[in-house]
DNA sequence: GATTTTTATCCCGATTACAAATTAATTAGG
DNA sequence: CCTAATTAATTTGTAATCGGGATAAAAATC
C-alpha cells in the first residue's frame, strides 16, 4: 500500500470522475456528484482540470432531466473528448492477428484482420507482422503513427504484466520474451502487452456483458485456456503479476502422469481426438477448426461429440473450482471453442451445476458470449485507454516507454 | 473504491505508522520516516495523535543507532501501548475450544483449553460454551469482561465476513447462523467471526513464518480443509466476502459422482479408511486421531499409509492449482493432519512439484508449520486487533456491535 | 419584466502533507 | 567545565486538498 498524499487523493477522485463520465457516456456535473458522493466544489475543480487537459468536452444539448421539473439553469453535459487520444489494440492468435484503432472513448475507427498463421515465431518476425498491421490499420483510420498514444497487444499464454514480457506462449519462439519493450522500440510508440483473457475481460467490463458488474470471472476457450478475474473493478493478478492460466489446472489425481485441463479441453485436445481428416486439418490451419467440427456435429457425425462432452465436463468442474475461490456473481465464457455449440455447453453447464458448492449455486450465473475477434482487439485498446485514464492504483502498470 | 478525502488520507498514513510500529516492536520516529517515506512532520503529528490516544508509548531506552555515530540527540523509541486494549481470541474445533486473552500487542495474557466435543451444536449451546470460556479466560488474565474490547472467534467452515454469519460449519447446527451478532449480544462485547484459516493466516503474518511476506497462501488441514489467501498484506476474499474453502475443490472428472478434495484428504476421510478400531475411535473423539495414526505408522502398521499418501497426493495437486492462480512465493501448511508426518508430506511435496507449472516451480516454497491450537486463537485475537488498528481499507469489516 | 428554480462557481475555513527553520538533547573536544 | 558539533523532534510557514455556504448564471414560469 502506498503512502497517501494530496496528490494521490486528487488522482483518485479525478479518476473517479473521469470513469463516471466514461461509463455514462454523457453526464452532468450534478449527476456525477450524486454518483461519486463528491462535493459539487470538488467536481467543478476536477472537471475544469479535465476540460483544461482536453480529456472531456462540454455539450449543451441533450439535457434530459429525470423528473418533469424542467426549469432552472440547464445542465451542461460532459463527454469524453473522443479525439483526446488514439490507441491501437491488437489480438494475436495462432490463426491471425486482429487490429483496431479506437479513439479515446473506445469507439472503433478502423479495424483490420490479418489471417496469417502465427506459431512459435521468432520475436522479430512477429514484430514485422505486428508493425505492418499497426501501420496499415492506423492509415485506414486516416491517421499517422504519431497520432497513436499507445499500442496494446493481447497475446495468448502467460504474460508478465508490468515488464511486458511473454513468459510462454504458442505464438512466440522461446520463453520470457520482452515483447513490450521490443515493440515499443520498433514502433516508437509506448506498448503494453496483456494476456488475451485479461484484454477480453476488460472489454466485457467496458463494453460487454459485465458493464455494471465489478466482479466476474472470464474464461477464454481458445487455443489455450485463459482466465481473467475482475475483482472490484480491477484485473486481479497474483503476487508475481503473471496473467492467469486455466490450462495448467490439474484435473485428476488418479494416474501418476499429469492430466491437465489443457489436455482435455483445449482446442487442440478436442480436435486431435480422431486424427483429424484432411478437411479438418485445413480448417484448423486457418482457425476455423471449431466451426468445421460444429458442422460435422450438426450433420450427425458425432465423432467429436464425446470429446466435446469430455471437454465441457472438465471445464464445468474447473470453472466451479474457480467460482468457489472467487465467488463471482458472473462467469463469462468466450472463445472459439464455443463454436462447438451445445455439445460442449450442455455438459459444461451440467457439471458446473453439479460441482458448484451449495451456497453459490443459485447466485452464480454463466453467460456465454460468442464475440468476434474485433472485440478482443477492442479489449486490448481498452487496456491501453485505462492506462491513459490515469488510475492511481495502476491496474496494468505503465506501458513500456520508448527508449 | 471509496472516494478520497483528507480524512481517508490521514487514516491511511496513520495506519501505516501504527503498523510500522507494531511490526518493528520498538522504533524511532526517524526510522518510521525511512520506512514509510512520510515526512518527519507528518510522523510527528501522527505519533503525537497516537500518543494522545494512548495507543503507543515512548521509551527512552534502547536507542541503537545503526552506524557507529552515537552522537546527537538520542532517538525516542515508540512502542505499542500493551494495555491500550485487551481482546479475546478463540478457536473452535470439533474436539475443543481454545481461548487466549491478549493485550494490544498480541502478547498472550492467559490461555484456556476446553476439551469438549463440538459437533453440530445448536447456537445457544455453542454460545454457552464460548461465553463460559471467554469469562474464565478473562478472569485468568486478571481482568473483567468490561476490559475486553473485542472477541474474535475462529471457526471451521464457511463464514460470511462482515455480517459475521456462519454459512456452514461442522460445529454448528443449521446453516447461515448469525454467530457474531448472537455472541456480541450475549457477551455485551463486540464480536467478530472469522474462518479458522483466515485467522491462522493472520497469525502467520503477524507472528509466524510470514512476517515479512505480504503474499502467501495458507492451507489448513484439519477436520475441514481451509484456505486463507494473503494478498498484498490483506486477507483476500471473494466477491461475496465468503471465506475460502479448499475441501470443495473437485479432484477429478472421470466418474460422474463428485470427488471432492474433502473426500480424499480431510481428517475424516483419512481416518475412516479402515473402519477405525476402538482405540482410534477414542483418539478421534478427543481430537488426537492423527497423532494416534502417526504412532501406528511409526510402529510399522501401514494400514493408513495408503490413505495418507492418497491424501497427500491430492493436496499437492490442489495446492499447485492454487499456486497457479495466486502465484504466492510462500505456501504454509498447518493443521492437525500434519501429525501424520512424512507419509502425508512426502507425497504432497512430490505431487506439488509435479503439478506446479514451470515458471513457478523454483520460486514457490512450501513451509510446514506444526503449530499448537493456541496460535490459532492468537490469530483470532490478531484479527480483532487489526480491526482496532483502524485500517482504512477495512480488511475484516466491522465487528458486530452491541445492540 | 419579475420571480422561481436549478446549476455552476467563488470564497472561506478546516485539514493535510511537506519543506525549512527552530528547538532540544546529547556527545566530542578544548 | 564549558562550547561546538551532531542528530532528533518540533514548530512555523506554504501549498494543496475537500467541503459548506454564499454568489453568479441561465433558463422557465408567472
Amino acid at each position: 500500500m502506498k503512502t497517501a498524499d494530496p496528490e494521490l487523493m486528487r488522482a483518485i477522485n479525478r479518476f473517479h470522475v473521469l470513469d463516471t463520465i466514461r461509463r455514462s457516456g454523457s453526464i452532468s456535473r450534478v449527476e456525477i456528484g450524486e454518483r461519486t458522493q463528491l462535493s459539487a466544489t470538488t467536481i467543478s475543480a476536477i472537471t475544469a482540470s479535465l476540460l483544461d487537459d482536453s480529456l472531456i468536452v462540454t455539450r449543451h444539448e441533450g439535457d434530459l432531466r429525470r423528473d418533469n421539473a424542467n426549469r432552472g439553469r440547464p445542465r451542461v453535459m460532459l463527454t469524453l473528448n473522443a479525439s483526446a487520444a488514439r490507441v491501437v489494440g491488437a489480438k494475436i492468435t495462432s490463426s491471425g492477428i486482429f487490429f483496431v484503432v479506437t479513439d479515446f472513448e473506445g469507439v472503433v475507427l478502423a479495424h483490420l484482420s490479418v489471417p496469417v498463421r502465427v506459431s512459435a515465431l521468432p520475436l522479430d518476425m512477429l514484430a514485422d507482422l505486428v508493425e505492418d498491421g499497426v501501420r496499415r490499420c492506423v492509415l485506414d483510420a486516416g491517421l499517422g503513427l504519431a497520432d497513436v498514444t499507445t499500442v496494446a497487444l493481447a497475446v495468448p499464454g502467460i504474460v508478465e504484466h508490468g515488464s511486458g514480457r511473454v513468459r510462454s506462449s504458442t505464438i512466440l519462439q522461446g520463453n520470457d520474451v520482452p515483447l513490450a519493450a521490443f515493440m515499443s522500440k520498433r514502433l516508437g510508440v509506448a506498448t503494453i502487452v496483456e494476456s488475451d483473457a485479461n484484454a477480453i475481460a476488460k472489454a466485457q467490463h467496458w463494453f460487454g456483458q459485465a458493464r455494471q458488474c465489478d466482479d466476474f470471472v472470464l474464461v477464454s476457450l481458445e487455443d489455450s485456456l485463459g482466465l481473467g478475474v475482475m475483482h472490484d473493478g480491477q484485473i486481479f493478478r497474483g503476487a508475481r503479476e503473471l496473467s492467469l492460466d486455466l490450462g495448467h489446472m490439474m484435473m485428476g489425481v488418479s494416474n501418476a502422469q499429469s492430466l491437465r485441463l489443457a489436455d482435455i479441453a483445449s482446442e487442440k485436445a478436442i480436435l486431435d481426438e480422431e486424427n483429424a481428416d484432411l478437411r479438418l486439418r485445413e480448417a484448423m490451419r486457418v482457425g476455423r477448426g471449431m466451426s468445421h467440427v460444429r458442422r460435422l456435429l450438426e450433420e450427425g457425425n458425432d465423432g467429436f461429440a464425446a470429446a466435446a462432452s469430455r471437454a465441457g465436463e472438465a471445464l464445468g468442474i474447473a470453472i466451479a473450482n474457480l467460482a468457489g475461490l472467487f465467488a463471482p456473481p458472473l462467469v463469462i465464457l468466450v472463445g472459439s471453442s464455443l463454436a462447438l455449440g451445445r455439445d460442449l455447453i450442455e455438459p459444461l453447464q451440467a457439471s458446473f451445476e453439479r460441482a458448484l458448492t451449495e451456497p453459490l449455486r443459485a447466485v452464480t450465473n454463466i453467460v456465454i458470449d460468442e464475440i468476434g475477434d474485433e472485440a478482443w482487439a477492442r479489449g486490448a485498446a481498452a487496456v491501453a485507454l485505462s492506462e491513459l485514464y490515469g488510475a492511481p492504483w495502476s491496474t496494468t502498470g505503465p506501458a513500456a516507454r520508448i527508449t
